[in-house]
DNA sequence: GTTCTTACA
DNA sequence: TGTAAGCA
């Protein structure tokens, strides 16, 4: 398929198909006329880059580790370098420190939230200024 | 009509 | 990332 195929399934702009191969992300294939080609096989690809890129990883770190989830588990371990794992073991940390972060925030909203409702109870039937 | 590259906002 | 230009 053409980017444009791959952007529509999914939910990618081409823009930003093309900017992840130029940081090395996915590589395609070229047709005669110079355009790019892909094979199904990247559909889940860029799911998979997306959903990484969501979790806060950078590209380059991403970039590092696809090679790992294109194969199969098997030769995950093989493969693990020293570098990788203490790689990973960052990235994780620093995934929970975002979800911490993250949960300290939801939590003071909802606290904004509920003391917000709780004084606009009265005002509900709103008597016009006189 | 679709894609390509390059470049600017 | 979006968008525009100028091609193929």
């Amino acid at each position: 398929m053409r980017i444009g195929e791959l952007a529509a399934r999914t939910g990618t702009s081409r823009r930003l198909l093309r900017y992840y191969e130029e940081q090395g992300l996915i590589v395609a294939t070229r047709a005669a006329n110079g355009y790019r080609e892909y094979d199904d096989r990247f559909v889940d690809r860029v799911k998979q880059i997306r959903g990484l890129l969501d979790a806060g990883l950078p590209t380059r770190i991403i970039k590092q580790i696809l090679p790992c989830l294109d194969k199969p588990r098997t030769i995950y371990f093989p493969d693990a370098t020293p570098e990788m794992l203490a790689t990973l073991e960052r990235e994780r940390d620093r995934m929970t420190e975002r979800i911490e972060f993250l949960t300290r925030n939801r939590d003071a909203i909802n606290e904004y939230l509920d003391v917000v409702r709780a004084n606009r109870q009265p005002d509900v039937e709103l008597e016009p200024a006189v």
